[in-house]
DNA sequence: CGGCATCCGGGAAGATACTG
DNA sequence: CAGTATCTTCCCGGATGCCG
């Protein structure tokens, strides 16, 4: 049963499109529902099972089963076992598959657009960091360069910003010129809402640290695109 | 019925994704089956119902009656009438529609470098025209500049390459430096697989007007992105 | 004929419970 | 924790028919 799946890679002949095109096969690759939501969540570390259960709430593990599967089969990720003493499974993308970035940074900028877009819905941690990446200004961020280190509870990240790219990883940042350290939404207000980091940090959502002018101005570097119908 | 469609647009509350992310949103405006490839074939102008489902093999009248209702509703295209003395309706993609483009270019760039991905499948005409601007490599056509013209049968579209770019629209060419006639699968020779002009008119599968060399240097200007696996 | 509604079968998605 | 089994619901795709 799990070797019929593997054999036919991709979607059975009723689900192909028949079309030589890229995009019709790129959506034959990722386009069934959640699948490039998994990648997302891949994009900047492998990840376990539960957990990305958990980041995509609404996918059920059946779901989620198969498109691990079929990414799989497809070579856009890999299962792999962490060198022990972690000893657990775990699924990364292959280099084909994090090359699968601008897919969703396109896709991103172009949906931000829409009057539908509800940017008050949850988000996870991997997907902010992700707009971080889609949503720099190169020409706001122009002869910048800095060390970010993100704190997220549990989970640090480290932010690289040079030559108009912020490139991120998993992991505390060495020397950090600055850091924040909150949840999400509350750096989600600071970024893309432009809420003044003092005000953040009074009610106790954010806290600031290093170099607190570079913050100021680090958080202007992601200027959303203007919604359909206004000037743009 | 058709306003409760109307009114409730995009996917119902159980196929949304509850998630911030652009990607995520753009998956529920786009991500449906089959509605980026209508988004594609109204890239270059616009088309009627019949049309459309004549490109899109496999799509049923229904499903495609669904999905332009739906994009309609969102406003990635408008319903509308030509002027007399055609009188007919037809499907134009709105401003913002047409932004999409960069989502077939990234999504199709990133699948030709799949090991599953099928050339030699169908093309409809406005997605091999496409894919010219997608794979056009700027290096490549420095400093060129020129009109081609493209006849595929009874629909001829004009391009315009000029600052690393190319323009494609639909209509004669006024003064075209080179012209194509022939079939696709004869162009998508010539230009993805490398096959030789000289044999392609000898076979009579294409006809080729106007200064030749240039003609003969047009074709090398797509490169393919490298396969998964090979150097790249 | 173009556009759209209706009905039906198959299959994918979603929810829940269960197992090694 | 990492899935599997099962059931239900909904979507996709095909066929048919209505109506302008």
């Amino acid at each position: 049963m799990k070797l019929e799946k593997i054999t036919n890679c991709g979607p059975g002949p009723r689900r192909r499109y028949n079309d030589a095109c890229g995009a019709a096969h790129g959506l034959e690759l990722v386009g069934d529902r959640w699948a490039l939501l998994v990648v997302r969540e891949l994009m900047l570390g492998p990840k376990r099972f539960c957990d990305l259960k958990a980041d995509l709430p609404g996918i059920s593990a059946n779901v989620l089963t198969q498109r691990l599967e079929e990414l799989e089969a497809v070579g856009i990720l890999t299962r792999c076992k962490l060198p022990p003493p972690a000893s657990v499974q775990v699924y990364e993308l292959t280099p084909w598959g994090y090359e699968a970035e601008p897919i969703l940074q396109v896709l991103g900028r172009w949906a931000a657009r829409s009057p539908y877009h509800d940017p008050t819905l949850p988000l996870t941690e991997t997907s902010f960091l992700l707009s971080l990446r889609t949503m720099l200004d190169p020409a706001r961020a122009e002869g910048l360069r800095l060390t970010v280190g993100f704190r997220f509870g549990a989970q640090a990240y480290t932010g690289c910003l040079g030559d108009g790219q912020l490139a991120i990883r998993r992991g505390e940042a060495e020397n950090p010129d600055i850091a924040f350290e909150g949840a999400v939404p509350a750096l989600v207000a600071a970024v893309y809402g432009g809420q003044p980091l003092s005000e953040l940090e009074a009610s106790g959502a954010l806290t600031v640290t290093g170099d607190r002018a570079l913050a100021a101005r680090f958080v202007t570097l992601f200027p959303l695109p203007p919604k359909v119908g206004e000037e743009g």
